[in-house]
DNA sequence: CAAATAGTGTCTTTCAGACATTATTCA
DNA sequence: TGAATAATGTCTGAAAGACACTATTTG
């Protein structure tokens, strides 16, 4: 900023914060949509967000929006890992004036479906499988509007997945997917439904319990997981927050 | 962006771009900073950068202002790999007014003297070895002014080092460091510089030559390096972008 | 018992760390 | 020749991939 102050230089920017938020349901990967309820791209699904206000940085405001406008509850809320994607400043990504977006990444466990969805200013907030989103749609969607989504929040939504792919590989974050205990088979269907790839159990249970902090055992506590079989040994989170060596994607693997 | 353009909502914010520019330099780590020659922080050392303006985006305008802060070549700034680092948006960031700013890294070969200087607008740009920023100095430091940087930048070249330092790992882009044909040896001492570390080099050039189009060799071509001793031979940038798997930083490894 | 899920053990390959040795050049 | 630098080879141990096998639960 060696130039200082040149009036002629300062330009007001509107300043908009974007997230996009993650949950694991049933094997697939969800992101949090909300319906627009006016122009630009009235009726179209969008990211959660909004103005960032003259006293608050854009994680504050990235923080309150995602409370103002989702339904998650505050504790949940207040205890998010929200990490900061990047900037998106192209000069026509809103057709109205020049606004300068600041994106965000979280995630969450999955959520009972009455506190995820909310009501008031929630009403409009949903779960949509990614999968579902884009204009080569899986069969059997329940919403064409999925097509695309308002301003260039496909383009954001596309960055945040391969983030939070690379974040699973080097960092302990995939527990942020689980409930607060979880067992060890949650946890790899967190990376398999990330990743799309099927991972193997056996080297995939050494490779978590051999990383110091990863996990913790909840002694003596166990989960009968599918209805039938053997009870799974339950976990928490450990204080460790990257993972030495990393966890790498298979580079090849079948995509089940 | 639900909340659509409630005008009480629209804040006017001044949007900045700011880059930590590195080169590897006799074996030291030098960052791009200018002297600042206006309040607030006149006389002060800082990244480079400047406003956004209306109609280009937070990269064009990053390397429009290095083109005309710095003395760097018009051919380097066009080819530089420019990778936005995070935005910082902190209220009183500036003490005058609400900016916001995209910082960005970037990383070059070291330049022969007189072009990394220029003259003109660049005449205050200057190469200062990282070592000799911040609170607690090394003996020899040149300029005392070196002690803080001006508004939060001391924080944002700390965040572009260790970004900077975790790209090596798991990208070719060390090889961004190196003039067009370089030796081994020199791409080496671009990890052990940036990474503080000594590297074992029988274990580097296996590690290097492994990996399919970091390097490709020049046939035939050889460089003495410090005068004395066996040529080295000569390698070009490949066309990999991705370390798979990655080089990782020694985890407890002397610091030489 | 069969089906389903959790968990253990083992073999093999790959790869990184340590380090000895050879090769080529200049003074 | 000796110092300096580049390049090769080898041993070892850690970790990953593949996969056979055991354990515990429900129906």
């Amino acid at each position: 900023m060696t130039a200082g102050y040149d009036p002629a230089a300062f330009v007001p920017f509107a300043v908009t914060v974007d997230l996009a938020v993650f949950t694991v349901r049933g094997g697939r990967l969800h992101v949090l949509l909300i319906r627009r309820g006016q122009q630009p791209y009235e009726g179209a699904w969008a990211l959660p967000g909004g103005f960032v206000t003259p006293r608050e940085s854009a994680e504050t405001a990235a923080r309150r929006e995602l409370a103002e406008e989702t339904g998650l509850p505050e504790n949940v809320v207040a205890a998010l890992h929200l990490e900061q994607l990047r900037t998106y400043s192209e000069p026509d990504r809103d057709p109205r004036m020049r606004v300068v977006s600041v994106a965000f990444t979280a995630l969450v466990a999955d959520l009972p479906e009455p506190a995820a969805q909310g009501g008031g200013d929630a009403a409009h907030a949903r779960w949509v499988p990614v999968g579902e989103i884009g204009p080569h749609p899986a069969s059997g969607r329940e919403d064409a509007d999925l097509a695309s989504l308002a301003f260039d929040h496909a383009v954001i939504l596309a960055d945040a997945r391969e983030r939070v792919g690379s974040k699973l590989e080097y960092t302990c974050l995939a527990t942020a997917f689980c409930p607060p205990e979880f067992t060890l088979g949650e946890l790899q269907s967190v990376y398999e439904t990330v990743w799309d790839t099927a991972l193997d159990r056996p080297n995939f249970r050494r490779k978590v319990l051999a990383t110091p902090g990863f996990v913790e055992a909840v002694p003596g506590a166990a989960r009968l997981t599918g209805g039938r079989g053997k009870p799974a040994a339950l976990y928490r989170p450990g204080p460790a927050t990257a993972l030495h060596p990393p966890l790498l994607r298979p580079s090849e693997g079948r995509t089940r």
